[in-house]
DNA sequence: ACCTGAACACCGTTCAAGT
DNA sequence: ACCTGAACACCGTTCAAGT
């Protein structure tokens, strides 16, 4: 299949290698008979794309069952999804960089796919903040969300060790233990 | 000069626009001119990145400049990153996208400027947190760092409306703020 | 019905040749 | 000294033509 022979490609060389030619000619094709399958490249993209979010979200229920109580199971999918990122780097950044002409909107069923990843944390996250409004929730859930997301991006392009050693993994704990703490402390801030 | 041009390109139509032939071009030239100036196109893109993080960094310094204190400090330096990546989405979406060929390493100089933006933000998290230790002060200031990028990354490219409306603004100081007092929370979870 | 291969409009990069 | 323009090896995409 045209998408397994992308996924191969991609993991080994990364997305500058994902050509149409390159593709057809792996499964012993010519490019023009992927448009038979495909309606461009952008759309063989989306179909690589939504099977990287398919396996996250499957990783990341696997893992989170593995935890049981509250701030675990928190903690859990944010590893899970830091990760997932780590383990297959040009996959995982092919979701978040490829762009869609901006005349084409992205697909309906796609768009469900990254809410679905997202509302996996939210779950996780209710029971940990009994005490707070469905805002406070939510809005927790994108700080962690976009929180974790970044140090996957900024692992991935190796900017991180930029700025020294430092290990992704201690930053996704400090960000969620201390946030969460912090947000159920309602004091004001000195 | 051929980064202004490439600036105006990209500013215009994005990042899939820029090319030598592009550039040349708009600055009346012929596209192998250019290789007498740059290396080749990455060198060209590394110093429309150069440019784009001077920019960064003189725009967080001059707004930093504006709050007084400790914590307002804290929120104006990430504001002006967030702030900063929302109006120039892309230039400021080059500078972290861009790859270098593997065998290439990323030159020194480049390396300094990243490195110099972080350090802005780890200054002025020095005073809000007197009593924590200096590992404790690096850690807080790259899960910052991390979790504005994201923010502004998952912003820029359209993923973070996907969820429901929300502003950056609000995850922004929501992030700072809660992390923040919960890392003065000396107290264990729960 | 399925696939090819040539064609078109683009790329980055090099380099002999022109002024 | 500076720049061009043709050449080469690649792109995505379309489509008449072949089997």
């Amino acid at each position: 299949m045209a998408l397994r022979a992308a996924e191969q490609i991609l993991a080994d060389e990364g997305s500058a290698a994902l050509s149409t030619r390159r593709v057809a000619g792996a499964i012993g094709y010519t490019a023009g008979t992927l448009y038979l399958v495909f309606r461009n490249l952008d759309d063989l993209i989306l179909q690589v794309n939504a099977r990287t979010l398919d396996d996250l979200q499957a990783r990341m229920i696997e893992q989170t069952n593995l935890a049981s109580e509250g701030l675990a199971r928190v903690l859990a999918v944010a590893r899970a999804y830091l990760n997932f990122a780590l383990e297959r780097p040009h996959r995982w950044t092919l979701v978040y960089e490829h762009r869609l002409p901006a005349e084409e909107p992205t697909p309906e069923w796609y768009l469900e796919k990254v809410s679905l990843v997202f509302q996996l944390l939210e779950r996780m996250l209710r029971p940990v903040l009994e005490d707070s409004s469905e805002a406070e929730v939510s809005t927790a859930a994108r700080v962690i969300w976009t929180g974790v997301h970044g140090i996957a991006v900024l692992t991935v392009s190796h900017r991180l060790h930029v700025v020294g050693p430092v290990s992704p993994e201690a930053l996704v704990e400090s960000l969620v233990v201390h946030y969460l703490k912090g947000l159920r402390d309602h004091a004001p801030f000195r």
